[in-house]
DNA sequence: AGCGCAATGTAGCCAAAGCTATATTCAAGT
DNA sequence: ACTTGAATATAGCTTTGGCTACATTGCGCT
């Protein structure tokens, strides 16, 4: 068993990262809808996330709050420029998760269910090694 | 990108998975309090999590009201069978979810960091592929 | 042009998980 | 036995992320 203060930080992070993990699953899903219809509309976005339509515009709301994004009433949803840079962070990071599941042999289906939420806590140390291995 | 049931599916079992790795944490923490020094104190195991007691407090209410924990004022907290055999579980799983950080070559300060948030959305199927890769 | 419905937005509720500040209880030491 | 400091518990506030119910807006069709 790890000593008191680093186990303590330990699950700070966890912490944290589980917090941002939420307005990572929104703006990533912004670009999609950018990317894939010109557009994102709220309700769009409540679908793909399974919640409802309020709180999507909630969330949204906090995300126009952290400077990711803008919005104007009965316009679509856009990103902002320090959006769209954690948008592309975040993808790539989805998608080495997700390779490095399945060069383990994790199942496709699994591998990308596991990975949306795993995703969010792996590290930049973690990450690096993730390439390394699969560009082994 | 996905369609759209599917995708609502898995950030539903992401936030899930989320709301669970709460309990979790404190659970293994509990168990690992108790198998060290036979009891488990409120005032420890906020200690060990880096939040304040209150909060602490407030969580092993819920871990009461769950089924997985008994208190009694002024007494250390104890866990219940079902509380016993989830510290079992999580123990086994974030083990295993080390190993396998470490053995694609994440460092060691990592993987156990990492980890501790990773383990709480790895699937059956993964732990499972997990197993055999590292049996490889 | 205007009507009606779908899309959007707002209000207000709840529970969880964090905090600070305050009260209570226990136990250790004189 | 008393006192006092550390544990423990409680109160009450904040933010987040859900929800339902309701109000408003705007667009497509006749």
């Amino acid at each position: 068993m790890p000593e008191e203060p680093t186990q303590a930080l330990r699950f700070g992070k966890a912490r944290t990262a589980r917090s941002a993990a939420l307005l990572e699953d929104y703006v990533e899903l912004i670009a999609d809808l950018l990317a894939a219809h010109g557009e994102a509309r709220a309700i769009d976005v409540a679908k793909r996330l399974g919640v409802t339509h309020p709180t999507a515009i909630k969330s949204i709301a906090r995300l126009k709050r952290e400077g990711l994004a803008t919005a104007r009433p009965y316009r679509g949803i856009f990103l902002t420029e320090a959006g769209r840079k954690l948008a592309d962070r975040v993808r790539a990071r989805h998608r080495l998760v997700v390779k490095l599941l399945l060069a383990v042999g994790v199942p496709a289906e699994a591998a990308e269910a596991d990975a949306e939420g795993m995703e969010h806590h792996a590290s930049e140390a973690t990450l690096k090694a993730f390439a390394r291995f699969l560009a082994r």
